[in-house]
DNA sequence: AAAGAAAGCGCG
DNA sequence: AAAGCGCGCTTTCTTT
């Protein structure tokens, strides 16, 4: 994969640079007639005097930071509404963002055919996980509509195609099978809505009556609680109310009690045997569940619950990445991993039989498992439409 | 001038 | 006192 390089459309990113920076350019000067004066807007500690001394902003709640008041987006969640720089800040880091690690970056990168070759590190994550560097292709842009315009900028050579696969609901599922939660398995398998599901046998109302709010709730929960989230953490990512959170939290695992044993399980390992380890079999030692250090020890125990699900996610990836490249033969090239997905570059008259191959190589890589897991297949001209 | 810490944010 | 996990890159600011 890195040898062969994704192509990329360095002209788009070129265009897109130009607009970003114009658009940039404008909301600066609307920034610094709300302040009145110019500031560096790339300055955590200049902008904090800005919100804070200058525009005099409430800073109840809104604490962080050694030196000055934070301004990262979880706090600027609770100024909106305040003021109206607070959105043009926004906007303004989105756009920032996007120029300068993406947009100026990537056609820097390209060789002479415009194909950019990342470095995929075995040896890094202490999950298993690969990691990509130089340049990371394994965080570009999709969530915003903005964002995913840089994504339709990755392409398929000549007449070739792109067909992506990706596992669905991977890290949960793969927690229902791990915990041996018969229920959570039960839902998988009848393709129910997990997250809406969730939300349902928690507030004990019908699927049907749940609204999205109590979905997002949910679908936060079934991420965040399975490591550890708090209900501070909770109240935070939701809107809820501390104790709303903290019932919520106790709610889910009553309801999903395999899961709390097997993190319970997990973490008992990690104490007696220094280590915790994924379904195969790799290790991720755990020096720290025994720290004196609170903060510390909190933070091994989050790791530890959370790395045979992950390390099993990357395990189980390698081998259907191996398996994928033998049954691909001349009809495609694996071109990229991104933790739960696999994208081919292959020619159009060959795509049907590379998303078959990727399926069913994807699905059944672990019939030991005994659990179906589910992939979703793709098929395009650029990444940003599949 | 180079190296490192902090803050912030992109992805799964 | 602080409260999902796993990464990498850019900018600012400080230290060497």
């Amino acid at each position: 994969m890195e040898r062969r390089g994704v192509l990329i459309d360095p002209d788009t990113l070129r265009q897109m640079s130009d607009e970003l920076g114009q658009q940039h350019a404008k909301l600066e000067q609307e920034m610094y007639t709300m302040a009145g004066y110019e500031f560096n807007i790339g300055s955590p500690a200049q902008l904090s005097e800005v919100l804070f001394t200058k525009l005099q902003l409430p800073t109840t709640g809104i604490k962080k930071g050694k030196t000055s008041f934070s301004t990262g987006q979880s706090e600027l969640d609770k100024l909106r509404g305040e003021h109206p720089i607070i959105e043009l800040i926004e906007q303004t880091r989105e756009l920032a963002k996007l120029k300068n690690t993406y947009t100026d970056a990537l056609p820097k990168l390209a060789d002479e055919h415009n194909r950019i070759h990342t470095t995929f590190n075995q040896d890094v994550a202490a999950t298993g996980r690969l990691s990509s560097t130089n340049p990371n292709l394994q965080n570009i842009p999709i969530r915003t509509e903005l964002g995913r315009k840089i994504r339709r900028a990755f392409i398929a050579d000549g007449d070739k195609v792109l067909v992506s696969a990706d596992y669905s609901q991977f890290e949960l599922r793969l927690a229902a099978i791990l915990a041996n939660d018969e229920s959570l398995i039960n839902d998988f398998n009848g393709d129910v809505d997990i997250h809406t599901k969730t939300a349902s046998e928690v507030y004990g109302i019908p699927m049907d009556d749940v609204t999205k709010d109590q979905r997002r709730a949910a679908k936060v929960i079934n991420f965040g609680v399975l490591y550890g989230m708090s209900p501070h953490g909770l109240a935070a990512n939701t809107g809820m109310s501390f104790g709303q959170a903290k019932d919520f939290i106790d709610q889910y695992f009553s309801l999903r009690a395999p899961i709390r044993a097997f993190i319970d399980k997990t973490l008992a390992k990690a104490r007696t045997d220094g280590y915790v380890e994924t379904y195969y079999g790799r290790r991720r030692p755990t020096p720290d569940i025994v720290s004196s250090n609170f903060m510390v020890r909190a933070g091994a125990e989050r790791a530890a619950a959370n790395m045979p699900i992950q390390g099993t996610e990357a395990d189980l990836m390698k081998r259907a990445m191996l398996k994928v490249e033998e049954r691909l033969g001349d009809l495609g090239d694996q071109v990229l991993q991104i933790h739960d997905s696999i994208l081919v570059e292959c020619p159009e008259e060959n795509a049907q039989k590379v998303a078959d191959i990727l399926e069913t190589t994807m699905e059944e890589i672990a019939p030991e498992l005994g659990i179906k897991l589910r992939v979703d297949v793709s098929t395009g001209k650029n990444w940003g439409e599949l």
